[in-house]
DNA sequence: AGGATGATCGTCT
DNA sequence: GACGATCATCCTC
């Protein structure tokens, strides 16, 4: 497959802008044991002065990245077992970012299986922490700059018209009713409700 | 297909 | 010492 690297500067910095246009873009990533790669199909808007968002109370040694400059790679673990992937947003000092929460796996289907320890394809990239095991991300890439490595980076691909919708973010308890979620409506690989009414 | 539950540990109070 | 931007498993329908 041959898939053209999204170049550096070419993605909104705005993070519901970004979260909408990173719907379609493909998650490469590679390294000894091969690619694996997945068309990203929802995503998190996480905002400046956003309660929920993990910059909201201020800089700390976890979440630097976040006041990175745009795009940075953010990985975090959570509840003890799961690491999330983000992309910082908004310029550099402005704590913001994008959760990518579910992939369509496109290549390297079997070194997935392997790392998730499932054949079960579906479930394989569906959830935040499923995708980041099945591309093998682990903590050293926090901090990261996608648009300069080859062992993690994005690419080119279709995101089709009118298919983008949103909704409430999940597993929330702040500031739960705000609808920074989006993703391709009907796709069998988005990790929550996939057919709601358009806003 | 969908809801409830417990595991598990880095980070911050 | 409490709390998660979750997951796998077990249950019922």
């Amino acid at each position: 497959m041959n898939l053209r690297r999204i170049e550096a500067g070419s993605l909104p910095v705005e993070s519901r802008a970004l979260a909408k246009a990173l719907i379609g873009c493909i998650l490469v990533s590679e390294g000894a044991q091969g690619r694996a790669s997945g068309r990203i199909v929802e995503t998190e808007a996480y905002l400046p002065g956003d309660p929920a968002c993990h910059a909201y109370t201020g800089r700390s040694a976890r979440n630097a990245t976040l006041f990175g400059p745009p795009h940075r790679a953010y990985v975090y673990q959570i509840y003890g077992r799961s690491l999330c992937f983000n992309l910082a947003s908004e310029p550099e000092g402005t704590g913001a970012g994008v959760l990518v929460r579910a992939l369509e796996p496109l290549e390297g289907i079997a070194l997935m299986e392997t790392r998730r320890g499932t054949t079960v394809v579906r479930d394989l990239c569906r959830g935040p922490g499923r995708l980041t095991q099945a591309l093998g991300i682990d903590r050293a890439v926090d901090g990261a700059d996608l648009s300069v490595g080859d062992g993690l980076w994005l690419a080119e691909g279709v995101s089709p018209p009118g298919r983008i919708r949103s909704s409430r973010r999940i597993g929330l308890t702040r500031a739960a009713e705000r609808r920074l979620r989006y993703y391709e409506a009907g796709n069998r690989f988005v990790s929550g409700p996939r057919n709601l009414s358009p806003p």
